[in-house]
DNA sequence: CGCAATTTTGAGCCCTTTCAAGAGGAGTGG
DNA sequence: CCACTCCTCTTGAAAGGGCTCAAAATTGCG
């Protein structure tokens, strides 16, 4: 394991909007998120923007910086975010093990390759529902899921700028939702009555929003 | 360098349209490509398909095997493919040096990225333009670009579970880029006038597509 | 309490899809 | 060598899902 590792650090704080990395510059550590949402990013010179992974507590990040390389797209805080660094070179370490490292990139590529699906081939409900389902099941895993419901600090905007949506269609597709009784979300906090109806409503194949 | 490992073995052979490798089947070892093209992809229960990767001459398939785990996704020949085996196992020797299969993961993740920028917030001509440049730049490293021409084997049909569009719609942005001259395509061969002008016309950044 | 950001609503448009059908091309077998 | 078939490519017309533009309502916060 590797809380070990990380412990060996003292805790880094990072503001609402504070750049955990940048645009090739080499990073001072990995952080391994203990608290906070954060996420990566590409922004288009006419302003257009994709998010193209999201960190939440107990993640890496960046698993890859592992693999050597500078950082491609910028990674910010989507909350307030308290992390503690380890530095890259240790990751090594963790590569061989089934457990660690490796496995954080095997889910990285895995989640990355899922949501190639769901921005190429679908629709605007199976997107969101895609999302919720993910960041639920991510909650949950990390023991911050109680019962049906979690924190989700992500605005409508961030929603759109995560599911190639727009920001109004995302409201209508909430509303849409909400209507259905699929979801609960409202001050930053989802509720999912039904779990599977939910992934169903994402076409989530059963090996999807697993890892 | 890995091609000592990869000859260790003798090549293999796929037909068109033969599986490399099955959902949730171990993958019997790694593949070198030596020839041909194939891809990752995922079928939606109602047909919808999304390819989620290419894999061309001088590729490995798939270099996440070295991490564990099963393959989530089926990996399909999408010409006749000649390549090279190396067990899974021996790739973990390549996983620190910064040559070999670190590359190999952080040119699969970089790529995937990239690609979620695409399918999610660009437009039909930006999402072909940016396969053709991304086709033509790793035929190019790979040694097997000719001038500004370079083998492509895809159909209208692949290009389309490629780009998140439908065939037809491909079909009538491949005429709309043709009467601009910004590439000649015919009879599986790629032609491509003034790559940068294809760049700028597929939004991609500096970074991109140069992996 | 007041400002700024987010969410919501309305109306019209457009890019892409859908449906349909025809033309072209390559491989197979007689 | 030709006929046949399957697949790919092409074209047309109409529909639709999501986008754009604009403004109002709500929420959060200092």
């Amino acid at each position: 394991m590797l809380s070990q590792v990380a412990q060996d650090r003292s805790p880094v704080h990072f503001r609402m909007h504070q750049f955990l990395a940048r645009e090739n510059e080499k990073p001072e550590a990995m952080l391994h998120l203990q608290e906070g949402w954060a996420c990566r990013y590409r922004l288009l010179p006419d302003g257009r923007r994709q998010i193209t992974g999201l960190y939440l507590p107990g993640d890496y990040c960046d698993p890859q910086w592992a693999l050597g390389g500078l950082p491609s797209q910028p990674i910010v805080a989507i909350t307030n975010v308290r992390a503690l660094q380890l530095p890259c070179r240790a990751s090594h370490a963790g590569l061989d093990g089934h457990h660690g490292f490796g496995q954080a990139l095997s889910d990285v590529i895995e989640r990355q390759a899922n949501w190639l699906v769901t921005l190429g081939r679908k629709t605007a409900m199976e997107r969101v529902a895609h999302l919720l389902v993910e960041l639920f099941e991510r909650m949950r895993k990390a023991g911050l899921a109680y019962g049906q419901q979690c924190a989700m600090p992500l605005t409508q905007i961030e929603i759109a700028d995560m599911t190639g949506l727009t920001p109004v269609h995302v409201n209508r597709t909430l509303q849409s939702m909400r209507a259905k009784g699929l979801v609960e979300l409202q001050s930053k906090w989802l509720r999912i009555p039904e779990l599977q109806a939910l992934r169903e409503v994402g076409a989530l194949t059963p090996q999807e929003a697993a890892a």
